[in-house]
DNA sequence: TTGTAAGCGTTATCAG
DNA sequence: CTGATAACGCTTACAA
């Protein structure tokens, strides 16, 4: 049989391999890739040198099994989908990765036939790989299922607001400061009618109705109409569209969303409205980059929301409950020219 | 200390717990698990029943350990922030499900000072779980590394060509086809200088720009000029205005993306030339759908392509080596119109 | 049909 | 600094 030949590298190299081929015990090895500090510096040549020729890696799994790894994260994220949570993530990953750290990704959510679940089975599977630290990104279900799952790791939640979860920091935008930039800069441009695209969606849209409000009273403004929608374009164009054909329309549209703003886009473009109804969006995802939807947009700093959560988990000192990202507005044609005159 | 009480679940349950509390051994446990029916139902229900009470879940990493699993399947996706790999890997994830796999999908690529490399450590760590079967979305670099760290694994390919992987099954759609319908299309709506922007970004674009021609001379059409794009909307819209700007410009833009597409709009809208030269895209993307956009695109069935992708992989049998998803044309208002007679 | 024992690859403990 | 030895949670021959 060839296997009795045991440079037959079956399959991957294992640490007794390497200890063998550098003439060391397996425990030497180990230390070698945990603590390579408390090795002589021969013998950690050595088996650098065993480990390259054989080309082992250490087995992630086997690691897990019997302790707690802090070298790797999970980073659970709502919806795969989602271009504002994937700048995040990506952030956040590239973050982590200056600190040494593996960051795997899982979509942890099911859509189910009544909304979004935590798919309790991949979740158990993250917990078994016990990494020592969390990152939640959006707004998960379910929480507390996930923090059962791993009593022990460290959570950050990253563009949510933990629910149920009262010991795990968060780092989100200033929505209530982003709703205003748009207001004051619609405002500034001679607005005086200003109307809301949104409020439904969930508990981040209702967040940014409420600033909408808040912001038209510090700029001296009368309260304005809510068309009520969702995150979508189908959502903010039919909500435009009510409020476009009301007695006394609006001048200018704030979306909660970019998706929503392009949907009210189209509602002004049908009727004509185009450079006398300005429209701002919400995130500023590369939709609104578009040379054909060039639309003004707050954008949350996604990358830095990312950066800064990949920051809080990788330390071990006690964080503020919450931390605001200042958000900025991105000017673009959709908003530039000063509100017509009535 | 509290660790002497028995019942104080100090984490998870584990096999052993079952056991104690079924009052059976551990590989009884096992054994109700992974072949149930060579278990006497009496003990069957009992072991059942205290997994339940004890809220016990196999962990996924030992079991890893020390066998390979057929319950669970990597997905290894190129761009996770792909529209059209996206769409794949939930159709994928859902089929998986059907046939009781839990699927786990793992952005594998990083991106790199030069280019997008394969993040061996991920990898690493996917083939320490001993998937039996895997599924590749894209194109992910360096297959050959896949195939190296997990050489037993079955490895289906999914909208990419396998590269370095000969004995991988792959399933993509015709784009041959679909570029094909495009330019029916647009020939009869009386459209004869047709022009092609893409041709850049990787085998799938120059592919598509073999289609072109092929398809051109298929409709005795003379060959059509080619602005070279890759996918994004920068490119696009570069392309197409120089397409434009020409002695004798195209009536009409075969593009190799939505994003190129769109792109071209922009272009096409700035020299206001609108229901002038019409527009095709390629993956019809929700961008496509966008009343702002409402962009002509082709189809390629990505939900069809995941769910055979799935379907070649929850079997044994060997399957062929190419499987071509047909597309079908999706007309939107960009193209709608009949070509204006010179 | 059930139980015993030996791994899977690694880390932790604790004598040398 | 080194090297046995015992976990980690599970599967899987092999015995009973």
């Amino acid at each position: 049989m060839v296997n009795a030949d045991p440079g037959a590298a079956r399959s991957r190299a294992t640490i007794r391999d390497v200890a063998a081929r550098a003439g060391v015990s397996k425990s030497l090895v180990s230390l070698a890739y945990s603590a390579p500090e408390a090795v002589s510096p021969q013998r950690r040549e050595r088996v650098r040198q065993a480990a390259e020729e054989l080309g082992y890696r250490p087995n992630h799994v086997a690691r897990s099994l019997n302790s707690m790894r802090d070298d790797i994260v999970g980073i659970l994220v709502a919806d795969s989908r989602n271009p504002v949570l994937s700048e995040i993530v990506d952030a956040a990953r590239a973050a982590l990765f200056e600190t040494g750290r593996l960051g795997f990704v899982l979509t942890a959510v099911a859509l189910d036939e009544d909304g979004t679940r935590l798919d309790i089975d991949l979740l158990s599977m993250v917990a078994d790989l016990r990494p020592a630290r969390l990152l939640i990104v959006g707004s998960v279900p379910e929480m507390r299922l996930v923090r059962e799952a791993m009593p022990d790791a460290r959570i950050v939640v990253a563009s949510a607001i933990p629910v149920d979860l009262d010991d795990a920091p968060s780092v989100h935008a200033d929505d209530a400061a982003g709703i205003g930039l748009a207001v004051a800069h619609l405002a500034e441009r001679g607005h005086r009618r200003i109307a809301h695209v949104g409020g439904a969606g969930g508990p981040t849209a209702e967040a940014r109705t409420r600033a909408f409000d808040a912001a038209l009273a510090a700029e001296g403004l009368p309260p304005g109409r809510v068309g009520l929608s969702d995150f979508t374009e189908r959502g903010g164009h039919r909500a435009a569209g009510e409020l476009l054909d009301a007695a006394t329309p609006p001048s200018a549209l704030v979306a909660s969303s970019d998706l929503a703003a392009i949907g009210a886009l189209a509602a002004v473009r049908d009727r004509g409205l185009s450079d006398r109804v300005a429209v701002t969006g919400y995130d500023n995802t590369f939709l609104a980059g578009l040379r054909l939807v060039d639309l003004t947009s707050v954008d949350p700093g996604n990358a830095e929301i990312g950066r800064r959560a990949a920051e809080l988990l990788s330390t071990d000192a006690p964080a503020a409950r919450e931390h605001r990202i200042v958000p900025r507005l991105v000017i673009r044609s959709s908003s530039e020219f000063v509100a017509p005159t009535d």
